[in-house]
DNA sequence: AACACAAGCAACCGCCCACAG
DNA sequence: GCTGTGGGCGGTTGCTTGTGT
């Protein structure tokens, strides 16, 4: 069964708001607040409008202080950078944003973040096919002129490309490379029941590099390296937006736990996590055989419908990718760390 | 000028969660 | 512990505006 509406549909106005309509809940909710109950608020100004509708209109319009577009390239930047690391945690990556609302966010990541980020990514993804392509098609060519006497040539029967080697340092300096920390320390954190944001990534935040990004999120550089947002709580209080703070919750958080583990954890979110990345390389390699050799043979709608966006969730874990294949297949030399977030 | 299409954005929908009773 | 309710959130829809033909 499901549950009962918040009201009556039918008798409820939908649809824009008029500005009567907006100075009365203003000026109501200037005066009174909403009384903690959204619900009962339009009932008692004598507005036709449904409760959430009030709080909705109040919270992406008409409250103190709300900006509206004009996107600046370092709020882009921040949206972007959280959007990968987290996902659409609208209301996360608001709370960061002052007088930004979440679906504000959500609208300019929907309409335009999102379609500026994948035709660069699908720009390099391209980019990068093209090279391995042609490595490939060298590689086999000589693969057919070679034969190891006494054996039969079994380059029809091998992958193309050997199964790329973790190097342990080469992983380590790139990330470090790219703004990463390593903290050796400390037990991972892992999201629980009780600490739903309490994430751990085999990355810190890229921002200890950029200066633009310390000035807007001095919360994240303040932090203690070990710190990640990702390791932050969020607390809602009754003012009726949700505020994060960057607590240490459940003791000192670990970014990598030693090499070991972080070769295991990589393995692990890019196998439990996503599966896209495991495509990612599939489109690379121009092969179903993946980073363990054996054919996964996963191509489901689901996986497709998160579609090339995925591939821009980890691009760190990519470079990564790309790391190993450039230090297990050093002739592939062309490879450049990509900037995703700089100028096109 | 008229139409089609795309982009942007406000608003709605429905699910989930916290909390009071 | 269970249930009902309101708040919060992410996803989606549909209207408006802009642009191209």
């Amino acid at each position: 069964m499901g549950r009962a509406p918040c009201c009556d549909k039918a008798s409820v106005k939908r649809g824009p708001w008029s500005p009567e309509e907006d100075a009365k809940l203003k000026a109501y909710i200037d005066e009174n607040g909403n009384g903690g109950n959204w619900i009962a608020l339009p009932q008692k100004i004598g507005l036709k409008r449904c409760g959430k509708s009030c709080r909705l209109r109040w919270l992406n319009y008409l409250r103190p202080n709300i900006r509206h577009g004009g996107f600046s390239e370092e709020e882009d930047n921040i949206i972007c950078t959280l959007y990968i690391s987290i996902g659409s945690k609208w209301s996360i990556i608001a709370a960061q944003l002052p007088g930004r609302t979440d679906n504000d966010i959500k609208n300019h990541w929907n309409t335009k973040l999102k379609k500026k980020l994948l035709g660069k990514q699908r720009k390099e993804h391209h980019a990068r096919r093209a090279t391995c392509l042609s490595f490939n098609q060298e590689m086999k060519r000589e693969s057919e002129n070679y034969t190891v006497p006494g054996t039969v040539n079994q380059a029809a029967h091998w992958p193309l490309l050997p199964p790329p080697v973790m190097p342990q340092d080469p992983i380590k300096n790139l990330l470090v490379k790219l703004g990463g920390r390593f903290s050796d320390l400390h037990p991972q954190a892992s999201p629980t029941a009780k600490n739903p944001m309490n994430f751990q990534y085999p990355l810190d935040f890229p921002f200890s590099q950029d200066q633009p990004y310390e000035n807007s999120m001095n919360m994240f550089s303040s932090a203690p390296s070990s710190l990640s947002p990702l390791n932050s709580t969020c607390s809602k209080v009754t003012d009726g937006i949700t505020h994060f703070n960057v607590n240490d919750v459940d003791g000192p958080n670990d970014v990598f736990q030693g090499l070991d583990g972080f070769q295991a954890e990589l393995s692990e979110l890019i196998y439990s996590n996503n599966q896209q990345i495991l495509d990612e390389f599939d489109g690379f390699y121009g092969t179903d055989n993946m980073v363990d050799g054996t054919s996964t043979g996963t191509s489901s709608v689901e996986s497709r419908s998160w579609g090339d966006i995925n591939s821009l969730l980890y691009p760190q874990i990519l470079s990564v990718f790309e790391a190993c294949r450039q230090q297990s297949i050093p002739q592939v030399s062309n490879y450049e760390e990509s900037s995703y977030f700089g100028p096109q």
